[in-house]
DNA sequence: GCATGATTACCATTGAGTGGGAATCCTTCA
DNA sequence: TGAAGGATTCCCACTCAATGGTAATCATGC
């Protein structure tokens, strides 16, 4: 699959084209770009330019480029995260009503939590999730829950490799993740205080699919010293309750009911 | 740009390929999408197979295919809506909360309006928008807010091409359009009664970006025989301001202040 | 068991993709 | 004004990735 002499395929390439754009790189010249891909100059211009005519990138004003929004159209139209995101704002909506600090939603990618929205402004407390932005599993109450009710396949997966410790209170002890999963898994709720930033705990509870799958994590995220974090566990599962309904789930009642109180 | 028999380059099949997904295709079998795409069998497996590879498809559990969460992941991440979106959000709530039947956020891409934000059910009113949804530009109140502070060259190339009359109220002549423009900007709204389906109105202003240009329209959608449709126009331009202003946008305040009411 | 359709395997052919090098075109700064 | 540094475009000979037909194999349902 590769003409280049790195091996590597145009749809590798292309990859590495648009990946090299995040949100602190929104727009750069096709030099630059050549530079952070490493691909060759003149490779580099070709391959922007059919690009360009393709509309999946564009130029700006200033005659640099940055991701089409045709690009964002196509990727974005026949996802299925876009489903579940307007499944689930309006009750993300209700939870930052109640709770105004920062809502999150995230799903798990790979090996890390995605966060495919949040409400909430970053200046209020400290949260560093950002939309389509990651984090890894075990430093995160979405990536807990998440991570609690996959296959155990996964779980090994995921606690065999090194895992980072951010903070005190960062558990990267495999067995010790294992006793904190199991809790999760019985009291249908993660709450993490000051895992990943020392300054803010996270809370998170499951949001199911239709075919009674964990599909994606509900969390807040609540400055640490808050007297009752407990307390933000009811507001989370009425609204995830909500949005699995919203996403075709027909409830395991006796479950849920349990974990509710 | 194609070594193939059809003359199509890798990306433009590429492209061919994820634009075969949308909201009412989100999964299929590999040799549906090669019927939906018209593309040699062989060639859709094997195009198929590096996609997956790169993650930029994904497998459902029956085996089916459809968009990779990388792939909204990428487009996301680096994109210019995603900023906007953020930035409209919390106001778009504002609107929301106070008409109550359907707000959006609409950008001009190439010949047609494309919606990247909707609050509000489906269910209360009609309203044909959706996310990463098209519409045509002299059909919506959106479109023609864009469309009356786009340049002429762009004006002209709109206005010259056939449009289609959905209803009664649709203006499809040039001249009229253009003098409904003129109004739209002298004004600083669009309303539009029943122009594409004729229970609903719509009802747009301008939102600006940093260097002054209107980078999108704010709209709401309301019932058609709703008495006072003039009376929304205040609340969506407090929010357009708020948004304008989360852009970076300075304002120019006499004509914003003239528009008001 | 037997269609019908989806998927994988095989393989000869060829032009799209490649990338080094050099020529322009901008900026910027002295 | 002029020179230096960088971005962009132009040129071109080489080659293997991509192609897509045919056929075998693998589901699935009736």
């Amino acid at each position: 699959m590769a003409n280049s002499a790195s091996g590597e395929s145009i749809i590798r390439r292309f990859i590495t084209i648009i990946s090299a754009f995040d949100d602190k790189h929104t727009s750069m010249s096709v030099a630059e770009l050549g530079r952070r891909t490493g691909l060759p100059v003149t490779t580099t211009y070709r391959l922007v330019d059919e690009l360009l005519l393709e509309r999946l990138l564009e130029r700006d004003p200033k005659g640099n480029i940055q991701l089409g929004t045709r690009m964002w159209e196509l990727a974005s139209r026949g996802s299925k995260t876009l489903g579940l995101r307007e499944a689930a704002l309006p009750f993300m909506e209700d939870v930052q009503s109640v709770v105004q600090h920062s809502t999150t939603l995230g799903v798990l990618d790979s090996d890390e939590v995605l966060y495919i929205e949040r409400l909430g402004s970053t200046s209020t407390i400290v949260d560093i999730t950002k939309i389509a932005g990651r984090l890894p599993v075990h430093a995160t109450s979405s990536g807990m829950v998440l991570l609690a009710h996959s296959p155990s396949a996964y779980q090994d997966m995921i606690l065999s490799r090194p895992l980072t410790k951010y903070t005190e209170t960062t558990l990267t002890d495999p067995a010790a993740l294992r006793r904190h999963l199991a809790e999760i898994r019985q009291r249908g709720f993660a709450a993490m205080p000051g895992v990943i930033v020392p300054e803010s705990s996270g809370i998170a509870v499951p949001v199911y699919g239709s075919d009674s799958t964990v599909v994606a994590a509900l969390s807040v995220v609540v400055p640490r010293d808050e007297e009752n974090t407990a307390a933000r566990v009811p507001v989370l599962m009425t609204a995830a309750r909500g949005i699995s309904r919203a996403l075709g789930w027909r409830g395991k009642l006796k479950g849920t009911l349990r974990q509710s109180h």
